[in-house]
DNA sequence: TTATATAACATACATTTGTCTGTTATCATA
DNA sequence: TATGATAACAGACAAATGTATGTTATATAA
């Protein structure tokens, strides 16, 4: 290819690999060359090798296809949707599951679920009947936090309160009440991090799988 | 291996190599081997070889690690997401990209953006200021659709209306008035699909990139 | 039992892919 | 001009990988 100045190409290869990699398809050193007009395999080779260098990305070495992203650009993972909060936080049943949906969230954050938010309470915080909250489990609540609560059974969204060590759940919408169950009818499952709406269905991945 | 019923391994299998395509790194028939304990390769090939012609698994001829998932299947895409509306659909300035973050459309949509939207002129849609809207260009528009727009250059979220043969958008605040701008002043960008909000901030994909 | 279908194995070969050695070209700078 | 640094090229080899051929084992049904 032609000549161009130096780092020009090396960024547009590392926006490729990027691409590529994002997509879920590691191309092969010989594919960038290919993408990139070169004439010698070793052109790419060596573009990559001075990515590698510089942290921009990894290699298994030995693998074909072995470029990768450093960890810190790790993407995402697919949480289940259930339409009711499940009863312990390790057994969710598989029928209750909606779906899937791809979530970003640390590794090391454990139970991540979606749940599907149905009444009209939390209106004023932009939450409406049908929306996905993401729930984090066993985490630390703080004041003013959106809260997955279960009262007596029942799973509801609320707004995290302590008002003189006495628990409050508020609603976010003038016609209803500020509730404040005694401890032992309350477990509070966990906070809600992300909210998502999906104004035209979901396409849950996982539906129909056979295995 | 230790013989099994029919299908049985081939289901496992099945969620191996799925698992490992949404980990965006498609294996390799040999790995299927070894993950597998199979004496030969063979073994490995020919159960890849049928979820081939159950389609359940594509396969790109010729390449390695070239088993794909069908389109149908086809978990997320990382989207970027921009701080304002590109110029043109195809041209967004690496430098505006914020971040990624995974999103799911079906594959043959091509141009997905997540912009950040700012003001409160659709609070009443449950749109608040710093949500995310997930937007999808070249579709068609309907009456009612959440659109971006750009009236003179400047970028709005707003819903879609065509009244008497003029185009409206409208506010879902009623401290805002509805806009009915001259056909060649504005550019439906395209149309919401999904919205988002991180509560305690994104982990974006790909910040800090050089390049 | 036999026949049939699937599972699993053994081995070999062709292609793809990674990697190496060496050379030439372009640009900036002393 | 000479020198160094980076870009790009040329050709070759070794390892990884895809693919093919043939065989043996297990289960099911006629």
């Amino acid at each position: 290819m032609a000549y161009t100045k130096p780092g020009v190409t090396r960024n547009r290869i590392y926006q490729f690999v990027r691409e590529r990699l994002l997509d879920g398809e590691p191309p092969t050193v010989r594919e960038v060359q290919a993408a990139f007009r070169m004439r010698a395999v070793q052109s790419a080779k060596s573009h990559l090798d001075a990515l590698v260098k510089e942290g921009r990305l990894i290699k298994i070495p030995g693998k074909s296809r072995g470029y990768r992203l450093p960890a810190t650009m790790q993407p995402n993972r697919l949480v289940p949707i259930v339409g009711r909060v499940p009863a312990g936080p390790f057994n969710i049943a598989v029928e209750e599951i909606e779906g899937y949906i791809p979530v970003q969230f640390n590794a090391d954050e454990q139970t991540v679920f979606g749940l599907r938010v149905s009444g009209d309470s939390m209106i004023d915080a932009g939450i409406l009947h049908g929306d996905i909250v993401l729930v984090r489990t066993e985490t630390e609540i703080h004041q003013g936090d959106i809260v997955v609560a279960m009262i007596d059974g029942d799973a509801t969204v609320k707004e995290f309160r302590r008002v003189d060590d006495r628990i409050q759940l508020r609603p976010r919408n003038d016609n209803y009440p500020v509730l404040s169950p005694d401890s032992e009818d309350l477990t509070i499952v966990g906070k809600v991090f992300e909210i998502r709406r999906y104004l035209e269905g979901v396409s849950l991945v996982g539906e129909g799988l056979n295995g």
